[in-house]
DNA sequence: GTGCAGGTCAGCT
DNA sequence: AGCTGACCTGCA
C-alpha cells in the first residue's frame, strides 16, 4: 500500500485498501472510539488518530512506526483480494468491505478482550476494556492527544484480585481472567508464534476462559495467524445460509470445514464475510 | 417480566 | 468424544 510517512503523521492517497470504518468495525478490535471528524484507534500505550478526507487517510499518532505495523500496511491487500476473488461467494462481501484490514494487535491484550467478549454485548465489552485500562494502565499524559490511559502490563494485571474483576462488570469472567493471567505468569506468551496452529490452538484452549472460538479470534487478531477461521453466532449464519445444504449447528465442524476451503487466507475470508453479515445485508 | 449478546465450562451419556 | 444447560450483567 503505498503512504508517505511523516513525522508524526500518516498519509495514505490512495484509500481504496483502507478503510477505517470497515477496519474497526469487522469485529477484530474493541480499543476504538468514534469522534465527529475523526476514528480514534488506542494500541497498548499509544493513540492514533484517523482523518478521512475526499482525497485521502490521515492517521496521526504518538508512535509512527508502532502504527505502520499495527495497520499493516505494507502488506499488498490488492493481492490478497484477487486471490480471495476467486472464490465467488467472497465477490460481494470483498466490494462491500473493501476497506477491511486484518489488525497486527498485541497478543496479551487480545488474549484478555476476547475472553471478556464470550457471550458478551460490543459495547459492554469496549466498556469492561476502558474500565480497565483506566483503573489498571498506566495513565499517559500526552500534549498533542491528551490524557489517556494504557492497556494494562501482565505486571499489573496480575495484582488484580477475582473479586475486582466482578467490580469492574465483568460477571462469570471475572474467574476466566484471574485464572488465566495467573497462568500467563509463567507462561512466555510469545513463543505461541512460533507453534503450529493446531498446537497454539492446543496451548491457548488450556488458558480458562479461552474456548475454540476465542482461541481463533486471539490467534487471528493477535498472532496474525491467517489459518484459522473463528466461527461465532454470525459466521454460523453464513455458512448455513451459504456454504451447505445441511445446516450444522456444531461450530468445530463449521470451523474445519471453512478452514479446510480456504487454508491460509481463511483468516481474511473471516473478515469480509463477518462484517458482510453483521453489518450489511447478506 | 424475559430474552439476548461475538461462548465456555462442567457434568452428563 | 459429543451433547446440554447454566451463567454475570445491562439494556431493549
Amino acid at each position: 500500500m503505498k503512504y508517505i510517512k511523516q513525522k508524526n503523521k500518516i498519509v495514505i492517497k490512495n484509500s481504496d485498501n483502507f478503510n477505517i470504518v470497515h477496519i474497526l468495525e469487522c469485529g477484530q478490535v474493541f480499543r476504538y472510539k468514534k469522534f465527529e471528524d475523526y476514528y480514534e484507534v488506542m494500541s497498548g500505550s499509544e493513540l492514533a488518530r484517523i482523518f478521512t478526507y475526499d482525497d485521502r487517510v490521515e492517521i496521526e499518532s504518538t508512535n509512527t512506526n508502532h502504527f505502520l505495523n499495527y495497520f499493516d500496511l505494507d502488506t499488498d491487500y490488492s493481492k490478497i483480494k484477487r486471490k480471495l476473488n476467486k472464490y465467488e461467494v467472497l465477490n460481494e462481501p470483498i466490494k462491500y468491505g473493501y476497506g477491511i484490514r486484518i489488525l497486527k494487535q498485541e497478543p496479551l491484550e487480545t488474549i484478555i478482550s476476547f475472553i471478556l467478549s464470550s457471550n458478551n454485548n460490543i459495547d459492554r465489552i469496549q466498556g469492561l476494556i476502558n474500565g480497565l485500562s483506566k483503573k489498571y494502565g498506566e495513565k499517559i499524559e500526552d500534549d498533542q492527544f491528551g490524557d489517556y490511559y494504557a492497556f494494562p502490563t501482565l505486571e499489573q494485571l496480575s495484582k488484580i484480585s477475582e473479586e475486582e474483576f466482578t467490580k469492574l462488570g465483568a460477571g462469570y469472567r471475572a474467574k476466566y481472567l484471574y485464572e488465566t493471567i495467573k497462568t500467563l505468569q509463567n507462561v512466555d506468551i510469545n513463543q505461541i508464534k512460533h507453534l503450529s496452529t493446531e498446537k497454539a490452538i492446543e496451548q491457548l484452549t488450556s488458558l480458562n476462559g479461552v474456548g475454540p472460538k476465542v482461541a481463533d479470534c486471539i490467534l487471528l487478531f493477535g498472532y496474525y495467524n491467517m489459518n484459522v477461521f473463528p466461527v461465532d453466532v454470525w459466521i454460523e449464519k453464513v455458512y448455513n445460509s451459504f456454504f451447505t445444504k445441511k445446516p450444522l449447528k456444531d461450530r468445530n465442524l463449521i470451523t474445519k470445514k471453512l478452514t479446510e476451503q480456504f487454508k491460509n487466507l481463511s483468516g481474511y475470508a473471516q473478515q469480509y464475510l463477518f462484517y458482510y453479515k453483521r453489518d450489511g445485508e447478506f
